[in-house]
DNA sequence: GCGGTAGGGGAAAAATTAATCCCTATATGA
DNA sequence: TCATATAGGGATTAATTTTTCCCCTACCGC
């Protein structure tokens, strides 16, 4: 695993959320296994735009700061499954706001992001 | 500038918010231009980790992306002033939210993370 | 044995983001 | 005259994140 250099800014509480959100396809992860989606094909199937692999390194990260809980099931075919933590759980309602800000304009921001990356990208 | 060689998701509203937030000093700028530190040199002072280049530069994309506008005064030296559009105002609740959340969740965020970098970053 | 399913991970490359360094300009005050 | 403050940008390098590619285990059914 990549080894940070550089310490984080751990200042407030905006430095603290965004340690433990960043990350592409955090926030979907813990979204999709709060709807219930909670194994890793599942979760693959729900984000098909990920790679395997970089959820499997998100996954861990999100279990590393107590945000979710894997339980492995001691059978062939293996079985997986991921659950919130009370702690993730809390996230939920977060999560929730940003969404639903980004729903409810979403016109205009696919279209000033789309203005800002017009010519060669599509 | 850079330009991005990837078409980003924009499906839903996270993706959205996402792309708008994203980068390491936004969330602080928003926050501080709202609180009425509109002026170049005073968000630097708010925030000495970044360094002015980073500044202007995410200053800049905030701008393109309508959340904020600059007024530049043609006076020497020059003064500039930034200001929330109210667009860009309307990120002002969500940004609590987050806020709030780390700052509730400090001391055990804190915790977590230190853990998971604790060997040589220090 | 072969292919499918379920779950992984190492190594390296590519993409992206942020930091460094150095340079421009003018006015004011010591 | 020299340092300071204000605002900004190009070029380069470093740091970090995400993708790609290839590999592994074990069982089941055919």
């Amino acid at each position: 695993m990549y080894e940070r250099k550089v310490l984080p800014n751990l200042n407030c509480g905006l430095d603290l959320i965004g340690e433990v959100l960043y990350g592409k396809w955090k926030i979907r992860l813990l979204w999709f296994i709060n709807e219930g989606y909670t194994r890793p094909s599942e979760l693959q199937r729900k984000i098909p735009d990920a790679t395997r692999r970089v959820l499997n390194i998100q996954l861990k990260e999100l279990e590393d700061h107590e945000l979710i809980t894997k339980k492995i099931y001691p059978v062939v075919p293996p079985k997986v499954e991921y659950s919130l933590t009370e702690f993730g759980q809390t996230l939920i309602p977060v999560i929730s706001v940003l969404g639903n800000w980004g729903d409810k304009n979403e016109d205009r921001l696919r279209s000033v992001i789309l203005k800002r990356l017009k010519p060669e990208c599509l």
